[in-house]
DNA sequence: GTCTATTAGTTGCATATACAATGGTTGGTT
DNA sequence: AACCAACCATTGTATATGCAACTAATAGAC
């Protein structure tokens, strides 16, 4: 079997979550922006971790969204310029900066999260809980593959 | 309900695409890395649609690969700077570059897909075909309810 | 107590991505 | 022929990402 038709019948799915991804990401991020929103979906998705507990590190930060702890460095550095956080040194640990919201950062959080699930409800119309269930457990099994 | 309970009730499988997506990138390119191959799981892709089919226009790339034109400008400024494709304008329509793999370009195709068919093979291990094809399926109903 | 290993975070470098605006080019309309 | 709309590609600007190398601080071994 040639290896371009091995892609082609089978190994799509790698193809077609990263396009997924990109697509969702894409999709929010203009939702964001068209809501007059200034934050990107990455900068969410931190923020979101700050929502559900306030005053993390940044190792914290990094291991719930998967990213690298330089990603969440900048992706820090941009939510600080932005007036979203602030990092607050440890005095107890100097290695450490707990990560805090700001008041502007946390009044952001209900009017985002109605543009998620807008976003979220508009991806998923016509597709049964069941289904997305499934898609999640093999999504998740996949991932454990590849650690 | 509040809205951040209902993240971690259903929305979560948006986020896990975007996980399984940067994981299988990242793991991918580290398995480019390892075989000393010098692309990207990016690049990669737009190597992909070349070996199908040599000498396709920017717009053709964009298309099949859904990135912005923008990114397949740069996309293709990387992979000229490393020798492994050539913009040659059309003499009949001077607004189009037609992309033409190089002979290193072309000499990659069999190592760089042996690398990624291993690394398909690491991660839908223990994963039945019709769990695969059925999430390929609601990851396709997804991407076109956002489009 | 000192030395070493580990941990937290940052910086340098390269890559990837998108939106807005721009420069050329082509083709259809009149 | 002149004009305008549509099209292809690029540039400017901002953001995101990862790896390698680094600094600083803490914890553990002896």
């Amino acid at each position: 079997m040639q290896l371009i038709d091995f892609v082609k019948t089978n190994e799509l799915l790698s193809v077609l979550s990263g396009q997924l991804s990109a697509s969702l990401n894409r999709h929010l991020n203009r939702k964001f922006r068209a809501a007059g929103l200034a934050i990107t979906t990455e900068q969410w998705l931190v923020l979101m971790c700050l929502w559900n507990r306030d005053g993390q590190t940044q190792q914290a930060l990094s291991e719930q969204t998967s990213k690298d702890k330089t990603s969440i460095t900048r992706l820090l550095d941009t939510l600080s310029k932005h007036g979203l956080v602030e990092r607050h040194s440890d005095p107890a640990d100097r290695r450490i900066n707990k990560i805090h919201l700001t008041e502007k950062g946390r009044e952001m959080e209900n009017h985002a999260m109605q543009i998620v699930k807008e976003s979220f409800d508009q991806a998923v119309s016509g597709i049964s809980a069941k289904e997305l269930l499934d898609a999640k457990e093999v999504i998740v099994k996949l991932l454990k593959n590849i650690i």
